[in-house]
DNA sequence: AGGCGTATAGTCCACGTGGACTATTTGAGG
DNA sequence: CCTCAAATAGTCCACGTGGACTATACGCCT
């Protein structure tokens, strides 16, 4: 398992990876199921950036062709599947951004997608990121505290006063969360997404 | 009073506007400047980025080369200056972020620099903030209930549930900001920068 | 006095993003 | 039956970002 490609991906490849383990794509099915399950909550979906995104991903072996299709008369659709070595870099991305608190728009999509992963091993990366949450919360708080009493002016601290109060919400979320997932509350694992079932058996019926 | 001209800013361009209102500085002023006050919590610092932002903002007009500074046997600093333009256009942008609720990296910037219009003007924005905020939340709660009850499994709706509890603080948060500024419990203005005044006054005395 | 690290001020380049654009094909409405 | 919109599948380009790099000058230690 050499590792030195790529350990770095962008939120459109994590999307692309975890798509494809549902199973072969290609790329304008990959913008139909994310519009379908509407992930513009998460990241900007444009055709530019899916198609280079794939192009890298290729390119560094995390994903092959496994041929180009055609379907009627429609152009021509190059089909991609995932490798070992992608299937890998996903699960490690996943891991590595659900245990860390800064960059809060990877950490919403590795939570979106964190049920690529096993529950346990979810839980062991929350309590990572529970940790360093609270270091954190507290770090701001004495910031904000010794800012106060250094005399700075409260317009300038609102700010900093907004995050403090997310940062709270935040720590007692986490904290139910990894209850209800140690509690098995509720089931885990690889998910049949309902929403767009229908479109993919739809799919699979067109390819016979 | 045209108005074609860029009505777009980029997060590092309107730290850029944002200081120039505080005194005529050349780039790395403001590099130094925004370390001193901690800024990497609202964008990444970088060079390239500064002066490529600062060039654009002067080929759109919004701020004014003043002179070519040469302090001892240093590099030549280009001093800039703020234009008419440059303060509306900052002014606009603030007022539209504050009052929006997509982008909030750039509505955090804003807030962070809202000491920068009157107390007024921030009272009304947040409100219209308040408004979408309210409205928005209500949407999300309807869409996350409807998705349960299709039996939509949780673990996807993991990320979503995390969002409605972070929507829920923020509400709670802004209305209390809205208080205090309107009982006015805090000065509002512009305001000199406690941090950072030691720098200025040494920045100035070295001038003479 | 000499050497070395750091501050000063800025340039340059590779990458990822996102929006505009193209060209064909199917389906729905009059 | 014809038309026109929407879907299909993808290319292309301009921009902003961020990191690496450069080069000089000042201050500190020995």
């Amino acid at each position: 398992m050499s590792k030195e490609p790529a350990e770095r991906l962008t939120p459109m490849g994590v999307m692309a990876l975890a798509l494809l383990r549902e199973g072969d794509m290609h790329p304008y099915e990959m913008v139909r199921l994310m519009r379908a399950r509407r992930d513009e909550r998460l990241l900007t979906i444009t055709n530019g950036t899916l198609y280079h995104t794939v192009g890298r991903l290729q390119r560094e072996g995390l994903i092959d062709e496994v041929g180009i299709d055609r379907e009627g008369n429609r152009p021509e659709r190059t089909t991609y599947t995932l490798t070992d070595a992608g299937a890998d870099v996903l699960v490690d991305w996943l891991r590595r951004e659900l245990s860390g608190i800064d960059r809060p728009a990877e950490f919403r999509i590795a939570l979106a997608e964190a049920h690529n992963l096993e529950r346990a091993d979810v839980i062991e990366c929350l309590q990572g990121r529970r940790l360093a949450l609270d270091e954190s919360h507290a770090q701001h708080r004495d910031g904000l505290r010794g800012a106060r009493h250094k005399g700075v002016p409260e317009q300038v601290l609102v700010e900093f006063e907004r995050q403090e109060v997310l940062l709270d919400a935040e720590l007692r979320w986490i904290d139910s969360l990894i209850d209800r997932l140690e509690a098995e509350e509720f089931g885990w694992g690889p998910t049949a997404f309902e929403n767009t079932d229908r479109y993919l058996a739809q799919r699979k019926a067109a390819q016979q």
